[in-house]
DNA sequence: CTGAAAGCGCTTACAG
DNA sequence: CTGAAAGCGCTTACAG
């Protein structure tokens, strides 16, 4: 049952305080004590006003007036992409602790540009947001100093903040991956790949550091052959299973070092002598699979939880020396971890 | 390397063109014209402009020059919860039109609740976005008549507006239910189960309309014990799942109605007498599964495009009557529909 | 209890 | 080429 806009909100004109005030034959102030619902307005004229400001239809501009009382009610988070599953769970967990605290979020995806990056962040700041969380996709981040230094608090999310020394909210990347590695050297493993992102990322470089720990706990030497790192494609991915997986010195097992890396080699594992798999970062089927994925699984909604309440701490005035938060990770075996090496 | 702030931004102390005009010694309109790069400044004006923008670490405040304006270049999307993969690919979507276009994106979630649908559009409207995308969660969506009259357009997405007449982009939903039942159908089942969202919800009930209409053109008749309709939760769809597959009245294949539906059934799937399964919305790994996972895909990406098209259309002046615009979907056969019928 | 004035940080419309 | 004044829609700080 669709029914027709209501007369009096003629097309495209709001009505003001102002507006409200003269229907009311009240001042201007006496609206805003109203809308606000403070105290001492004598109940007939307040009643009048709320006549007023339902004849016509007023709502109050929350830019207006934010812009009087200096702060926007709002926050931006920039991520490296909303559509990827990590980056929408740290959304998530932002927005909520925003809600309660009467902020609406403003996202924005780099995809792992810097300089698309940059130019976000930037913006939010010239919106004025109240605060701001950042997944860097560059490892320069002086850019941000002045809004910092002009009393807009950043936190870094995932990935450390570059050449400024800033709040920042991470995985423990290094201590997942050697986790993971230990496991599949437990399960008799002795040549173990690595395939991840490109080392400029922190994460990646993490990661790779645990895997190098774990081997070398164990005695293990590693054969930089076994390890490859660079763009997630699939192409590339791909080219590289074959080549660790393939020839006498193939390697019995691979560790992938995040979703994508995992998912794309997933798609290109041998049939024959299939290495045992231990991936990081949870995939959604991944317990669906034959034999089941084991992986290293971050915990995303806390990690975004922990940077927002920072950055509120910020907000209401925290002024501790900037600190570096770290979230455990949590290995889930699954089946593919723990098939034992082939054909030694 | 930390490097520390700089020492002309006092904490909490932003200059405003009003400061760069007086240390230029200058009008603050001749800032204005140098920060928005308008001619008619002479060179060593303009000169002496920037040097103060410099040394004071002069920003614009846009949301300030927004304010007079009359614009905001922001657009918001309230969806089902960002963290879905449907709902962070629309975001996605959405957000790529937007900053083509300038504007910078708020999201929200309503975690299907009509309340908080509600209490985020009018929110964002009260923010005076240049225009608001909404997934409904309620199915009365009145309340918007005032912000839509005001000038602020909204279009729907994923689902239709109730009780009022507005733009929609949606998908094909019982085209798709249809296309993938008929695909069992093919396959010899005769007694095919739906399990699905609450009916109350549009694209629940289009596609258990799809679904009766391919059984319908078939010949075939449907017990409505084959259908289940409720919450996506594991525990109602595994029981769901046991009612149907039980007994010598047990369906041979089941369709799925979307993608939590799916994911449940999948964990509660019975190992003998295994019916095939039709799942509506793609799934990350779902061809990594034995066998693969048969799907009627959704295309959120093309969903979000062409909603946000359509809100930059009507805020260019597009008047025309509001539209319903649909989707196609993809099937894309991977092996579990193509399971024949058991113990026949 | 009520409201006129000033101001938030910009831009618009004019006048020199 | 340049700038003082008015205004965007509100709130703050005062005065009655």
């Amino acid at each position: 049952m669709p029914s027709s806009p209501v007369d009096h909100a003629r097309t495209g004109v709001r009505p003001t305080m102002k507006d409200v005030a003269a229907a009311a034959g009240v001042g201007l102030k006496t609206v805003s004590r109203v809308v606000n619902g403070e105290s001492g307005v004598r109940d007939g004229t307040a009643e009048r006003v709320r006549e007023a400001i339902e004849a016509l239809g007023f709502r109050r501009n929350d830019s207006a007036r934010l812009l009087r009382t200096g702060r926007t009610a709002s926050v931006a988070l920039v991520l490296e992409d909303i559509s990827d599953p990590f980056s929408s769970a740290l959304s998530r967990a932002v927005e909520q602790v925003a809600a309660a605290e009467g902020c609406l979020l403003f996202t924005g995806s780099s995809g792992e540009r810097a300089d698309r990056e940059t130019e976000l962040a930037l913006a939010f700041c010239a919106r004025r947001v109240d605060g701001l969380i950042v997944v860097p996709a560059g490892d320069d981040h002086r850019y941000l100093l002045p809004e910092i230094a002009s009393g807009t608090p950043v936190v870094f999310l995932d990935r450390p903040a570059g050449g400024i020394d800033a709040d920042a909210v991470l995985s423990d990347n290094a201590g997942g991956a050697r986790r993971g590695t230990a496991h599949l050297i437990a399960h008799g493993h002795r040549r173990i790949g690595f395939i991840g992102d490109l080392r400029a990322i922190h994460t990646a470089a993490e990661r790779e550091r645990g895997y190098r720990a774990a081997m070398a706990e164990a005695g293990l030497p590693v054969d930089d052959r076994w390890v490859d790192c660079g763009p997630t494609d699939r192409a590339r991915v791909g080219e590289a299973v074959r080549r660790l997986t393939a020839g006498p010195d193939a390697v019995t097992a691979l560790f992938t070092a995040n979703n994508r890396v995992t998912l794309a080699a997933l798609h290109h594992l041998p049939a024959e002598r299939r290495p045992a798999v231990v991936g990081f970062d949870d995939l959604e089927l991944a317990d669906l699979l034959t034999p089941g994925l084991t992986v290293v699984a971050q915990d995303p909604a806390a990690l975004g939880a922990l940077a927002a309440r920072r950055l509120f701490a910020r907000l209401a005035g925290d002024a501790g020396a900037p600190a570096r938060l770290e979230v455990p990770t949590l290995f889930i075996p699954r089946g593919s971890g723990e098939t034992p090496p082939n054909g030694i």
